[in-house]
DNA sequence: GTGGTCTAGACCACC
DNA sequence: GTGGTCTAGACCACA
């Protein structure tokens, strides 16, 4: 991970975790890596993680047990699903249609780029 | 206009431009309002209009003439879908195939959507 | 004549004069076009070949009859050498031996760059 | 730095940053003074030193970690240096040329003058 | 603490 | 009238 993308680092890790979660990587009730862990791993500043554990705590996909640490949520997969298909749909999609109008590409043609990028 | 977006103002106005020349609403040499009108039109600070035609004028989509306002530059509608298309192709593009991908959407899905919207 | 230049205009038609005269392709008393038709040769607004004109005046290069127009003045020749090479020795040339010693160019190289420019 | 030059300012502090680089005081990955460190040091205002800084990181001589600061970049002595030398041989140096014919002036009497100067 | 953006308002050179 | 630069000061997100 480079973080040279404009994303806040803090997002780049949360969605690091959603992603494991989606592939299913990272399962109900596994322990998440410390804090501190965590920031030497990525060369990142602690709070920076923290932030995200927060954040992943907030939308529930992670829950803490103090003095111990963080795990998966039950049910993490379900709703790392929604809150991503939401976004998607909602944010990304609409914008996608608009740009592929604005510069005159088919859909169809997309699928081209998906072989290609394969 | 109105600036909702987490977009910085100066990007969304020149996003505007972008769109204007795409659609070919604007071309070629036609003059652009200038940056005091452009402000006023827009309820924005003439210093944030600047900063856009600034950041227009390196991409070289619109070019100045001393003392007398700024143009479309030659070849505008050209270089924007260029500009355009590299950036959907190097950077939306990826990303929206990883999504879907995450997501278990197949893009035969996505048409679906499309005709929703309309 | 492009004035796509970062000088200003007024002073760039003023170069041009600076250089007629120092090739001798005008003279002493020749008579200057008049401010319309150089706007209209140059595609200028006539304000700067005006200001232009008043430039060339206060340092006595040109000098006007009133209701006639503009002619080189006596000895034009002599001030524009000496006003060019007063300006070449105290700005030009410092900023130079600067620059060149900074790129870690020598004297003996420039040569070189003189006879490929021919 | 007096910023008595018609230069910008924000390019004028360009140039010193180009200056450190070329004659080796600043290396790669050193550390830039903050925006308000640098501000408060030239007496100038903070938008002005973010100018300069965006500028340089255009140009790739400094680069951003997020919220920590700027740094030189990689190789930033041979990209200055490569900037610097087309500027020279593309812009001063026919102009150079172009001058001294115009004044008469042969390529070696320009040496003595670089004596006198030191 | 860091950068990034924006506003308000001023001043300047230039056309 | 035009753009260009700068200051002062504010607010924000991020590390």
């Amino acid at each position: 991970m480079d973080f040279n993308d404009k994303k806040s680092i803090f997002l780049q890790i949360a969605d690091f975790f959603y992603e494991k979660i989606l592939v299913k990587t990272m399962k109900d009730n596994d322990r998440v890596a410390s804090v501190r862990e965590m920031a030497v791993a990525l060369e990142v500043n602690p709070n920076t993680v923290m932030r995200t554990y927060q954040y992943l705590q907030e939308q529930q996909i992670i829950y803490n047990k103090r003095g111990i640490g963080y795990f998966i949520a039950e049910q993490a997969y379900d709703k790392a699903l929604a809150i991503k298909k939401e976004e998607f749909i909602n944010h990304d999609l609409p914008e996608f249609f608009k740009t592929i109008d604005l510069l005159n590409i088919n859909i169809e043609d997309i699928k081209k780029y998906k072989h290609e990028n394969k």
